[in-house]
DNA sequence: CTCGCGCTTTACATCGTGTCAATTGACGCC
DNA sequence: GGCGTCAATTGACACGATGTAAAGCGCGAG
């Protein structure tokens, strides 16, 4: 039966994911992710070519699953360029500790695996195009820096929002999540706006 | 003679350096460095017991050569606050590309290597110790945030001035160095200074 | 009953790291 | 001149992880 199968292949991501936010995102194993989803390790090779592959296909049914790009559109429903901006902050922070394991191994990837770092590459751009939204609006309504061309804007505010700087504040720094989205809110602010 | 082996010693170390300059600190492997210094595979083995104490020594090793210590330290002769953290930035920033290929190394091996992660870690809280300097000279003289402790204030610069950032806006936005090291000094002034 | 198919099992290729042992070759010393 | 020392070479090998290949098993559908 054909949902057997897909039964299967999401177990297989399923374990991934688990497995990943588990361990921080290093050192899991194809055999691991086998192990885990009560398979071989064999049949993970038969739904996914790669474990590259298997990481991005996990990060997909992850964003599915959580409705990300919801959760982010939503962000733009709040009144005024300010607000939109603290919600889109808020949205993409309360994310991150969610995608973070499979972010992390993803990124370890990056520098050996061309498919690997086109999915990141990707997955970033969908974060910049958020943060470039933000960014009109605030322009849009007087609130960006007169000095500060919506590019650099947009490059800035997704400095910030990088997940690098997240692990950095989190596990170097020991901040708590609610720390770590209210120092950015504060940081986009002061960088951000006029005045 | 002594001197022969410090010279293999070193020629390693400094092939070792170059080609994670050319590479960007990917893809660089023991046969690589032993081709490039002219050496066999088991020379390299016979000066290191393995890629991460190589890695680590060669991070030394450019360290001393560059006198890091000397140009933060100087970093610290500017007459107030304010001027002395735009040079410790500057210092910081002049000096990240001349190490990003060594760091990019080291901080791949630093999910897998506990002693590559205690080298980076131990590089990080050299950096950390810098930007507590600057944020001291800050508050001593009243530059400082009110509502912000010593401690968060160096936590932020440490983040700003990370190595990942350096390469998000560098690789990722196509920042120019002069650019990266003007937005981490506004950057820095906003988020820390009073007023 | 038997065919198809998802999965298992076993075996193997590959690549990079790291280890081992035998050998070479230059240098200083008695 | 012979000798030991020691850096370095050579070649072989173990290991762990990814990925490939092929034969076989079990179960449901026709």
């Amino acid at each position: 039966m054909s949902s057997e199968m897909r039964d299967t292949r999401e177990r297989i991501m399923t374990a991934t994911w688990r497995l990943l936010e588990e361990s921080g995102g290093q050192g899991v194993r194809m055999a691991d992710v086998a192990k885990r989803a009560g398979v071989s390790r064999q049949a993970v090779y038969l739904h996914f070519p790669s474990r590259a592959e298997l990481l991005i296909a996990t990060t997909r049914h992850i964003d599915a699953k959580h409705d990300v790009d919801g959760r982010l559109a939503a962000s733009r429903g709040a009144c005024d360029g300010p607000g939109r901006l603290d919600a889109f902050i808020e949205a993409w922070g309360a994310y991150i500790p969610e995608i973070h394991g499979v972010c992390s191994a993803l990124l370890a990837m990056r520098d050996t695996d061309a498919a690997a770092a086109a999915a990141w590459d990707d997955r970033m751009a969908a974060l910049r195009d958020g943060c470039a939204a933000a960014v009109r609006d605030l322009a849009e309504e007087g609130h960006l820096r007169a000095d500060l061309d919506p590019d650099s804007a947009t490059d800035l505010l997704w400095t910030l929002l990088s997940v690098r700087n997240w692990e950095h504040l989190g596990r170097d720094c020991g901040w708590s999540q609610d720390r770590y989205v209210a120092a950015m809110k504060d940081l986009a602010r002061r960088s951000l706006f006029k005045g």
